[in-house]
DNA sequence: CTGCATCCGCCCTGATACTG
DNA sequence: CAGTATCAGGGCGGATGCAG
């Protein structure tokens, strides 16, 4: 929680924000929640794009979090696990009616953008 | 919609978030929700800390992704309100489910810690 | 395979002053 | 009252190289 210390919050939704609104979390934690137990390397091919300083970086927030599960395989080459915890499955509701916004919020945006252009 | 011309998403989820992710987008949105309209100066006053430069720019913002109307009353002093549209609320079912479970994971949070500390 | 360290650029944000 | 203009700072995120 170090990083949430020094943060003010003016209401609880800022928390669950701060939580899940980094750049790459909410990808990671769709995938986890959907799909479960994925391994580092496995997370990083799910997210063409995304560079292991910040996968590394956004994992290890929400492990501070306690959103997100790791286990250490002391195993050569190197393995590890990721899941959600409980607190991290709680948030997968929320996910989705994100997801579910976003969708019809597109469509209509895309609708009043097609008619402008017919009325040109 | 031109600030989100320009950026990627890999989710519809990422659209949701860059609607209300605003440092302070979800106080003026729960603001404008759960009290009806308002004036600047009432919104500003409502959020103690919240600079004039900043208010004006996530309310403009707001105002393109046509979650927020704004109402010009052209008299002397000026007088402008801002409510929500139909789809500022549409999202008022996810700042509520924001809110409640950050609220229940603050208080999970403070009772982890609690047990820490009285294990020392 | 999984991760850390370093450097760096850019955008978001804050502070302040000014205006119709 | 409700903005706009300008300048400056800080932190997030990207690129790269190294390590166990």
């Amino acid at each position: 929680m170090s990083r949430m210390k020094e943060k003010v919050f003016n209401c609880e939704k800022e928390l669950t924000l701060s939580v899940i609104g980094g750049k790459w979390k909410m990808l990671i934690l769709w995938h986890l929640g959907k799909e479960g137990t994925k391994r580092f390397g496995e997370l990083k091919s799910l997210m063409p794009g995304i560079t292991q300083r910040m996968l590394v970086n956004q994992l290890r927030e929400l492990e501070e979090d306690r959103i997100v599960h790791r286990e250490v395989y002391p195993v050569v080459p190197p393995k590890v696990e990721y899941s959600l915890t409980e607190q991290g499955q709680t948030l997968m509701p929320i996910l989705d009616s994100m997801y579910e916004w976003g969708k019809n919020y597109m469509t209509d945006v895309v609708e009043e953008d097609l008619q402008k252009d017919t009325a040109k």
